[in-house]
DNA sequence: CTTGGAAAGTCAACAACGCTGCCCTAAAAT
DNA sequence: ATTTTAGGGCAGCGTTGTTGACTTTCCAAG
């Protein structure tokens, strides 16, 4: 009966219907904001917002394999394909043939990509910079663990193996 | 110099480079998720993300026009009308021409727009309803304030206008 | 009253980016 | 050695974003 998580009332009001909904806009109009900044950068280069996942993950781990980017992004491989192709005409992501397994390509930014790769980060970090200032260390405790908890398990297992990273 | 916006070091760990990028990322792979479960729904139906968020606003706010949705939801006409016209067809949403002016259209969810509508949002309020259980109601007002600043102005409106409904 | 501009909505054609399915090459297993 | 499995590339399709041209309706100025 004192245990806080049955005792009802004021102590749940955040898991209302209501409450739900409220976080459930807030996800979809902040995501606009979050994707806003790059999207504008992407454009100038004709490139699109795939583009953007595909060169932020080959910077956070360099060398990586086409099959492991695939499942990190989420997608399917054709569609990562054209993004890939379009990068790497355009001398922005280097592809190389795996020396242990030569069916194996591992991918790194080309000082052109690493430039772009900055560009886009850096505008998509003063937009975070912004809201992480505005709300406070707290609230941004709070913001990690409720989106952590949102993540499907597999994406959680890629999300908390870069954690790890230098 | 006791201001603890100005005094550096462990009070402003939160803004560096690498915590932000753990925000971006966070961001990146909870959206993922956040979109899972009425993803595997609509497809049953045929149906994609456009048409999701069209209907959560129209049962959101019976009777609004398709130049206030435009807004809300931050796309161009042709995008949603194809996506309306679809919802029409298939009668999940009624267009009413407007009695004042008739060059407006009000649209409103009919019974089977609306049982459409509770199936999606049952879904995504229970993914959300799981995460704010798992992170607790101090992290969900956290989460939520850094949402809110996040957003665009115009994004930031017209969540806040919806704030007020019942 | 009429006429000309502005606003709401529809439609056509195009680009980005998801998807499935098929194929080739290289590694691994029998 | 031959079959199976895995990494990767390409072709073709559907959804959903875009701009631009068009119709209908409203409203205000002459």
């Amino acid at each position: 009966m004192a245990d806080s998580s049955t005792q009802g009332g004021e102590a749940l009001l955040f898991l209302t219907d209501e409450q739900l909904r409220r976080g459930i806009e807030a996800m979809f109009f902040a995501y606009r904001g979050f994707t806003a900044d790059p999207d504008r950068i992407l454009e100038k280069h004709s490139y699109g917002r795939a583009h953007h996942r595909a060169i932020h993950f080959i910077n956070r781990e360099p060398g990586l394999t086409v099959t492991t980017l695939l499942s990190v992004l989420g997608v399917t491989k054709q569609s990562l394909n054209r993004v890939l192709r379009s990068l790497i005409e355009d001398g922005l992501v280097e592809s190389r043939v795996g020396r242990k397994d030569r069916r194996a390509r591992h991918l790194h930014l080309t000082a052109e990509g690493q430039s772009l790769e900055r560009e886009l980060s850096e505008a998509q970090r003063n937009r975070m910079r912004g809201a992480y200032r505005a709300a406070g260390p707290q609230a941004v405790a709070g913001f990690r663990l409720v989106l952590e908890a949102m993540m499907d398990p597999d994406m959680r297992r890629h999300y908390q193996m870069l954690k790890d990273q230098p």
